[in-house]
DNA sequence: TCTAACACGC
DNA sequence: GACGTACGTGTTAGAA
C-alpha cells in the first residue's frame, strides 16, 4: 500500500466550517465555531483517509469572507467584522500544537501552494489527495491526484476522479481553467468575459475545448451578441486564463518530514480544554500519531440518563427542561427528537417513547424550554393538556425587547451559564441545550423578579403562548379558486398597463426597476425631480402623485404599481402557502420581535392584508370561514391608543370627549384650532387626526409635516397648540421623559419595559428619538398588553364554554374569528364583552363588532 | 447574499 | 441651527 499525503486548502475549509457549525463560544465567550468545524473536518480526514502525511495551506493575508463560497446552502448569519480573524489565529495555534505544518507564501493563493506540492510529490510514490471546497482545484484532478470536494458545508466529501468529473460536471480537469477564464470569478479577481456565465462557458468549452480554441474559431460561435462580447474582451479572457491557472512552480521549500505531525504534548490538552473541545481531544488521541496527547478526563458535567432511570411518571411535579428537534408541518410541527433535563441529568428520549413521555410533560411542575410555542404545538398532537411552560427566550425578550435575536450564545453570556460542549451530533447537542436551559432558568426567574416583570411574564405572555399556538394551528381559510381567478384578471390588467406605459415612454424598459423608471421620467421626459434617494431619483408614490398631471403615463405607473403589489405579495405570495389538505393558510405570530410588545406576523404576514383601496379589499374578501363555519367575526378596539392616552394622562378634556362618545379627531380639531365642534372642516379634522396619530406613534414635527404635506414650521405649531390646549397631556409626557432620563427605560401599564440607552446621548437625534420613544411606548405598549390579555381571555372563554368558534388573527387592535351560525350571537357578545372589560380605565373601551361572509365584509 | 427602494398594515 | 427623524414584513432589482 502506498503512503498517503493529504493537502488541505485551509482557507476554503475555514470559511465552510464557519457556516456549517452553529455559533459556539469558548469559556470567555469568543466565537469558536470555525475552529471547531475545521478541527472536526480534520478529524474526519484522519478517520476516513488515515494519511501518513498532512499539510495545511493558507493564502497569506487573505482572510476576508467570500460570499460566493456558500452557494448551495443558506447562511443564517454574517460573521461580525472581527469575528473570523481571531478564529483564524486560533486555528494556527491549534495546528501548531498538534504539530501540523502550515504552508503559506506571500503573493500566492493556497491553491498554488497545493498545486506545487501535489505535482512535486507525484514522483514520491504517494497517494495524493487535495481537500478543498473550491472547484478551482478540480484542474488538479488527473490519474495521480484525487480532489476531495466538501459538500453540504463540511459534512460530506466527494472524491473527484476524472470519471466523477465527467458525470458530475460535464467537463474535464483541463477544461476547468478555460471555463473559469470565460466565466470570471469576482472573488478571485478574475475578470472573465462580461455576460458569460457558467452555462455559456460550458457550451463554448465543450465545443472548442480551450479559450484559444474559441478565438481561433470565433466565427463559428453562435449568437451575434455573444460573438461581439467575446471579440471585445479577448485580452481579458487571455489574462483570466493565466490568473485561473494554478501555478505549480511556487518557490516553496518542503520535505516530506514536515508533514508528519509532532504534537506538543504539554500544551495541546490544555488548549483543547480551554476551548471546550473535550470531545475532539478524545478523538484526536485515538490516533497513534497523536497518542501522546493526554486523553481528556471523561468528566461529564451533566450525567446521561437512561429511560429506565427516568420513567415518564417520575416527571410528575418536577421542574424539568425540554428541547426538541422538529419537522415543520401543518397544522403542528412534528417532534423528531426530544431531550429532557432533570435535576439528575439528561435523558434523550427515543422516538418510540414520545407518546409516553410527551403527555407526561403536562404533569411536570414546570417545563423549561427555549421554544415554548413550537413545543406547545408539537405536544398538542399527543395531548390536549396545556404544558406548564417556562420559556427562557421569551423571558429574555421581556428583559430587553429591543434585541434582534436571543440565541443560545446570548443567553449563555447574559446569564453567565456556559454552553455545553459543541457537537455536530444533533442528539448530543439537544441534550446539552436542555441541560443549559435547566441551568439558566433560576437566573432568568431572578432577573424577571428584579425588573418587576414576573407578573407580566406569568399572567400575560406565558398564557399567550397557548393562545398563539392555537391560532397558528387554526389557520385561515382562503378561497383558492377566487384567488386564482383574481390573479389571472389582475395580471391581465397589469400586462395591459405595462404595454401602455412602454408605448407612452416610447421604449421598453423594466418598469419594476426604480432606477430605470427614474431615467425614463427625469432624463428622457425631463420631468421635474421632486425628491432624491441616496442612490438616485426617487419614484415613490408621493413623487408620482405630484407628477400625475405632468404626463399621461404617471397615473398608469401608479396603477401598475398598486396592481403589481397586490399580485406579487398577496396573490402569488399567498397561493403557495395554502395547504392542499385543508385549504387554510398558517401564519406565525411572533411574540418576541417588537420593541413595544406588539405581535408580528410572518410567513405569511396576515397583519398587512390590504383594506384601504377597493382593489385591496378584494384581496381581503378572499379570507373566508372554513368548512363548518359560517361567518368571519371581528372585534376592533375603537381608538384604543387615544383612550389610553386619556386614561394615563388623566387629561380632563380628552376624558370628557370619550365619556360623551364624541368623534375624537373632530373634538381635537375643535380644541386645537379653537372652533366650535360642529364647524370643524374635513381638512381640519384630518390634520387633527394626523396630530393624534403622531402622538401615538411618537413621530417628530418633520414626520408630521411629511405625512400631511404641511411645512415643518406649521407642524411644529400644530404640536405646540396641541400641547397648549391639552396641557395635562404635556405634563404627563414631560413626566415620562423625565422618568426615562432617570431610569433609562419606558414602562407600560402592565410593567412591560423598554430600555432606552440613548436617552442621555449627546447626539440630539438619538436623544430625541429616545425621548419620543419614552412618550410613545407606554401608549402603544399598553394597547398591546390589553389586547394580549383580551386574546387570552377570549381563548379561555371559548374553551370553557366548549365553543367551536376559533380565533384566527390579531391585527394590533383587532381580533378576527370564524364562527358557525349557531354560535354567532353568543361569540359576538362574548368577544365584545371580553375585549371591553379586560381592563378598567377612566374612559370606556369600546369595541366595534362586525361579521360577514368573508374578512372584507366583517368590517 | 446583501442592500436599497418601495408599499402594505397598524 | 444641525442633527435626520413610528414599526414590522415582503417583493423586486441590482451589485457583488
Amino acid at each position: 500500500m502506498k503512503e498517503k499525503l493529504v493537502i488541505i486548502d485551509g482557507n476554503s475549509l475555514l470559511y465552510r466550517a464557519f457556516y456549517a457549525i452553529p455559533m459556539l463560544t469558548d469559556s470567555q465567550g469568543h466565537p469558536t465555531n470555525a475552529v471547531y468545524g475545521f478541527l472536526n473536518m480534520l478529524l474526519k480526514l484522519y478517520e476516513q483517509l488515515d494519511p501518513q502525511y498532512v499539510a495545511v495551506a493558507f493564502d497569506k493575508g487573505k482572510h476576508t469572507f467570500r460570499n460566493d463560497m456558500f452557494d448551495g446552502y443558506k447562511a443564517t448569519r454574517k460573521p461580525a467584522p472581527d469575528e473570523l480573524q481571531p478564529q483564524f489565529a486560533l486555528i494556527r495555534e491549534v495546528l501548531a500544537c498538534l504539530g501540523i505544518h502550515i504552508l503559506e507564501l506571500a503573493g500566492y493563493e493556497g491553491d498554488d501552494i497545493i498545486g506545487t506540492i501535489a505535482k512535486g510529490m507525484e514522483q514520491q510514490q504517494l497517494d495524493i489527495a487535495v481537500v478543498t471546497g473550491d472547484r478551482d482545484a478540480l484542474q488538479l484532478v488527473d490519474d495521480d491526484i484525487t480532489v476531495y470536494l466538501t459538500k453540504k458545508g463540511i459534512t460530506t466529501m466527494l472524491a473527484v476522479t476524472p470519471a466523477v468529473m465527467d458525470e458530475e460536471y460535464g467537463y474535464t480537469p483541463a477544461q476547468v481553467i478555460d471555463m473559469k477564464a470565460l466565466m470570471g470569478d469576482t472573488s478571485d479577481n478574475i475578470p472573465g468575459v462580461p455576460g458569460v456565465g457558467e452555462k455559456t462557458a460550458l457550451k463554448l468549452i465543450s465545443q472548442f475545448q480551450t479559450v484559444e480554441g474559441v478565438y481561433d474559431h470565433i466565427d463559428e460561435v453562435k449568437g451575434k451578441k455573444l460573438k461581439e462580447k467575446l471579440a471585445d474582451n479577448k485580452a481579458k479572457a487571455m489574462l483570466s486564463k493565466e490568473l485561473a491557472t494554478i501555478c505549480c512552480a511556487v518557490p516553496i521549500e518542503y520535505t516530506l518530514s514536515m508533514f508528519t505531525p509532532a504534537p506538543r504534548e504539554e500544551e495541546v490538552a490544555d488548549l483543547f480544554r480551554s476551548l471546550g473541545f473535550k470531545n475532539l481531544l478524545e478523538r484526536f488521541a485515538a490516533f497513534d500519531r497523536f497518542s501522546s496527547i493526554a486523553a481528556a478526563e471523561p468528566v461529564r458535567q451533566v450525567p446521561v440518563l437512561t429511560a429506565a432511570q427516568v420513567q415518564p411518571e417520575s416527571l410528575s411535579g418536577k421542574v424539568i427542561a425540554v428541547e426538541g428537534i422538529y419537522t415543520e408541518g401543518v397544522p403542528a410541527p412534528q417532534l423528531d427528537a426530544l431531550a429532557i433535563a432533570t435535576d439528575q441529568g439528561v435523558l434523550s428520549v427515543d422516538a418510540s417513547q414520545f407518546a409516553a413521555y410527551v403527555p407526561a410533560l403536562a404533569n411536570a411542575a414546570t417545563v423549561i424550554t427555549t421554544e415554548g410555542k413550537r413545543l406547545a404545538k408539537a405536544v398538542s398532537l399527543y395531548t390536549s393538556a396545556r404544558l406548564p411552560v417556562a420559556d427562557i427566550v421569551l423571558a429574555a425578550y421581556l428583559l430587553d425587547p429591543t434585541r434582534t435575536s436571543y440565541g443560545l450564545s446570548y443567553l449563555s453570556e447574559k446569564f453567565a451559564i456556559p454552553l455545553g460542549e459543541a457537537d455536530t451530533d444533533d442528539k448530543i447537542r439537544l441534550a446539552s441545550d436542555a441541560a443549559f436551559a435547566y441551568a439558566v432558568w433560576p437566573k432568568v426567574k431572578d432577573e424577571l423578579e428584579q425588573d418587576g416583570l414576573t407578573a407580566l411574564y406569568h399572567t400575560m405572555e406565558i398564557p399567550l403562548i397557548h393562545t398563539l399556538a392555537v391560532m397558528e394551528m387554526n389557520g385561515f381559510t382562503v378561497d383558492t379558486q377566487r384567488l386564482m381567478d383574481m390573479d389571472r384578471d389582475l395580471s391581465q390588467q397589469a400586462d395591459v398597463l405595462e404595454e401602455e406605459i412602454y408605448d407612452d415612454a416610447g421604449e421598453q424598459f423594466n418598469i419594476n426597476s426604480t432606477k430605470q423608471l427614474g431615467v425614463i421620467l427625469f432624463e428622457k421626459l425631463q420631468l421635474p425631480v421632486i425628491k432624491k434617494t441616496k442612490t438616485g431619483y426617487s419614484t415613490d408614490s408621493a413623487v408620482l402623485e405630484a407628477l400625475s398631471d405632468k404626463h399621461p403615463m404617471i397615473p398608469k405607473i401608479l396603477q401598475f404599481r398598486a396592481l403589481k403589489k397586490l399580485i406579487s405579495t398577496y396573490l402569488d405570495g399567498l397561493e403557495p402557502l395554502i395547504s392542499q389538505e385543508t385549504g387554510r393558510i398558517y401564519t406565525h405570530f411572533n411574540q418576541m420581535v417588537t420593541a413595544t410588545g406588539r405581535l408580528s406576523s410572518s410567513d405569511p404576514n396576515l397583519q398587512n392584508i390590504p383594506i384601504r383601496t377597493e382593489q385591496g379589499k378584494k384581496i381581503r374578501s378572499l379570507f373566508v370561514p372554513g368548512k363548518g363555519y359560517d361567518y368571519i367575526l371581528s372585534g376592533d378596539y375603537s381608538q384604543i391608543e387615544l383612550r389610553l392616552l386619556a386614561h394615563l394622562s388623566q387629561d380632563p378634556t380628552m376624558i370628557d370627549g370619550f365619556l360623551h362618545g364624541q368623534d375624537i379627531h373632530r373634538r381635537t380639531a375643535s380644541e386645537v384650532f379653537d372652533i366650535p365642534f360642529d364647524e370643524v372642516t374635513p381638512e381640519q379634522r384630518a390634520h387633527a387626526k394626523a396630530v393624534n396619530f403622531g402622538i401615538i406613534y411618537g413621530i417628530s414635527d418633520f414626520g408630521l409635516a411629511r405625512n400631511i404635506a404641511i411645512s415643518r414650521k406649521q407642524a411644529k405649531e400644530y404640536i405646540e397648540s396641541y400641547f397648549a390646549r391639552y396641557n395635562t397631556i404635556r405634563s404627563y409626557m414631560d413626566g415620562l421623559v423625565a422618568q426615562a432620563h432617570e431610569t433609562g427605560m419606558a414602562k407600560t401599564m402592565f410593567g412591560r419595559l423598554r430600555k432606552l440607552p440613548d436617552i442621555n446621548n449627546k447626539n440630539f437625534t438619538r436623544r430625541s428619538f429616545a425621548e419620543r420613544t419614552a412618550m410613545n411606548t407606554p401608549i402603544q405598549g399598553s394597547a398591546a398588553d390589553i389586547i394580549k390579555l383580551a386574546m387570552n381571555a377570549v381563548q379561555d372563554e371559548l374553551e370553557k364554554r366548549g365553543l367551536q368558534s376559533h380565533l384566527l388573527v390579531q391585527v394590533h387592535d383587532e381580533l378576527v374569528l370564524e364562527v358557525p351560525q349557531k354560535e354567532k350571537d353568543e361569540v359576538a357578545a362574548l368577544l365584545k364583552d371580553t375585549m371591553e372589560h379586560v381592563v378598567n380605565l377612566s374612559v370606556p373601551l369600546t369595541v366595534d363588532i362586525h361579521y360577514g361572509k368573508n374578512w372584507e365584509e366583517a368590517k
